[in-house]
This record gives structure tokens, C-alpha cells and sequence, in this order.
DNA sequence: AAATACACCAACCGCGTAGGT
DNA sequence: TACCTACGCGGTTGGTGTATT
């Protein structure tokens, strides 16, 4: 595989942009868009490679970010869409308008893995933690990072399969349809009238999916389509082109599947992590 | 006041993959 | 089919500010 040698080119700058870069950077994408980040910087006249240009744009130029301290609500969806979709950074992002995967990412390292610890709760896996959260005695150097390097063998595990991306089918009108199910009688329903066949269903509809379980309310469910709490949101369809696209038989399998294990809670741990690694392609 | 430890976060790095040739 | 490019993502690093000793 080639892969492009990036900021590693001598010449570039690298480090902390200045402003004049960032006016450069953002004057050039008002004028032509966003895209072509390779050859971009060449063009605004930045000596930076396509990824830094990119990054600074996603993270701190784009005017929709949203400054400023995160709200309890959205710390509060963090927390439940990381229970569901692990670090996926960037799902997480796109349910919450204006902030970045970076942000979140770096908000979660800090503050809500510390949090949940506190609480108890495993940041990893969202379980009660057996042994109760180590009280801070002296000050150990380097701490957080020494962590981070430790548990980049201990994988997170999720219970969702990896996104994965699909040709856009701009042909064909988007249909959408939520799915729920109630976890006590665990009856399923969707609000899609239209009735098509598997085939049609799995060609026409752009399905943006995932499985899980709302804490608050004991509802779970694969979702599809938007104005779900769990859901991926339309917007987020629209914005990224990479929406899942899979096979509707294959969903409704791991459907049936994940309904099993959710109404068997006595599973042991390592039965529903096969059927995470399962889920993952 | 100085030294040290810790917290925060912007930026970098490397990998996986879609898509073009 | 194989190769290559470009992009997007998650993990990690390192600079800087703040708190503590």
C-alpha cells in the first residue's frame, strides 16, 4: 500500500498554527470548499501537509463548532453512547452538533473515565467496578499516559459492528424507519408503513443502524432512521457519506441474536464478548 | 519562590479502507 | 486483480498552564 508520506516531507511547518495560517486556511475553504486536502495546502499557500490543514479545519476553524464548556446533558450522552459504540469518536461526535471526535475524546480522557471510576463504573466496559475506585495518594508521573500505553492491549470491547462504508446511492430516495422494542415483552415495532421485500428494503434504504439499550428507561433496540434517542441522526447521514449499509437479512439475524442475550441476562461475560467479536468484521 | 506533579488539549502518527486507474 | 492515492479515524504525544509540595 502507498501511503502518502505526509508531514514527514521536510519543509512543512508543524506545531501550533499561527494565525495568519488559520486566516490562509479558512479564507481558502470559504473561497473552494472543503475536499482535496492533499493538494490544498499548496494552493492556500500554507507550508503544511493535507492532514494537518484538515485537522485544524475539523477541530478549530469550521464555524459550526460549538466553544465552550460541555453541558450535563451532554456529558450524559456521552457516557450512554460510549456504552454502546465504545471509542468510536466520531459516532459519538455526530450526535452531538458542534463538538469534535477530538474533543470528545480528549474530554472523555480527562474527565468522564474519571468520573465513572469515581462512580464505580468501569470506563471501559460500563460495569460496576468489583474493587472500589483507587483514592488518589501521592502524585505518580506520567500516570495518565502510562495508563493509556498499559490498556492499548486491553481492547475495548463493543457490541456493534465496525462501521463500515458503502457507495452512496443517490438514485433512490432515502427511507427511513425506526425500530424499538420493549425488553420486557420483547416485542419489536417499526414505524415504516411501506412494505417491501428484504431485497428492496436492503437496496433502497440507506440503513444506519446499531443495537443497544436506553439505561434510562429499560428500551432497547436496533434503531434505524433518525429522531431516535439511540439512533444516528439524519443530519449525521447526510454529513457523512460513510453511512452502513448492510445486508437486511444479516440485521435482522444480529437483531435476533443481540434479543437473545438481552433477555437472558445471566450470559456469562465471555458468551456476549463472542458475539461482540462476532459483530465485528 | 522554586520545583515538581498533574491536567488539559491541540496536533501528530499510523492504520484501514474506499475508490480510481 | 493489483496497485496507488486520499481520506477518515482512533491512539498517542508533547507543550503549556495550574496546583501542590
Amino acid at each position: 500500500m502507498g501511503r502518502a508520506p505526509c508531514c514527514s516531507k521536510v519543509g512543512l511547518h508543524r506545531g501550533p498554527w499561527t494565525p495568519r495560517e488559520d486566516a490562509l486556511l479558512t479564507k481558502y475553504i470559504q473561497a473552494h470548499g472543503e475536499g482535496q486536502w492533499r493538494s490544498l495546502p499548496k494552493r492556500a499557500g500554507l507550508l503544511r501537509c493535507g492532514k494537518s490543514c484538515r485537522l485544524r479545519w475539523m477541530n478549530y476553524l469550521r464555524p459550526d463548532i460549538k466553544r465552550g464548556n460541555i453541558s450535563p446533558e451532554e456529558d450524559d450522552l456521552i457516557i450512554r453512547m460510549h456504552s454502546l459504540l465504545g471509542n468510536r469518536w466520531s459516532l459519538i461526535a455526530g450526535r452531538l452538533p458542534g463538538r469534535t471526535d477530538n474533543e470528545i475524546k480528549n474530554y472523555w480522557n480527562t474527565h468522564l473515565s474519571k468520573k465513572l471510576r469515581n462512580q464505580g463504573t468501569d470506563p471501559k466496559t460500563h460495569h460496576k467496578l468489583t474493587v472500589p475506585p483507587e483514592k488518589k495518594k501521592g502524585k505518580k508521573k506520567n500516570k495518565q499516559k502510562n495508563e493509556t500505553k498499559k490498556g492499548s492491549s486491553e481492547k475495548t470491547l463493543v457490541y456493534l459492528p465496525k462501521a463500515v462504508r458503502v457507495k452512496a446511492l443517490s438514485c433512490v430516495p432515502r427511507t427511513e424507519s425506526t425500530f424499538t422494542l420493549d425488553s420486557n415483552s420483547g416485542s419489536a415495532s417499526t414505524s415504516q408503513e411501506k412494505v417491501q421485500s428484504p431485497e428492496e428494503e436492503a437496496r433502497e434504504v440507506n440503513m444506519v443502524w446499531g443495537v443497544g439499550s436506553d439505561g434510562d428507561n429499560g428500551e432497547v433496540g436496533i434503531f434505524f432512521g433518525e429522531d431516535h434517542d439511540l439512533v444516528y441522526s439524519s443530519s449525521y447521514v447526510e454529513s457523512h457519506s460513510d453511512n452502513v449499509h448492510t445486508d437486511h437479512g444479516t440485521l435482522e439475524k444480529l437483531y435476533e441474536e443481540y434479543l437473545q442475550l438481552l433477555k437472558d441476562e445471566e450470559k456469562p461475560a465471555d458468551e456476549l464478548d463472542s458475539f461482540a467479536q462476532s459483530l465485528l468484521v
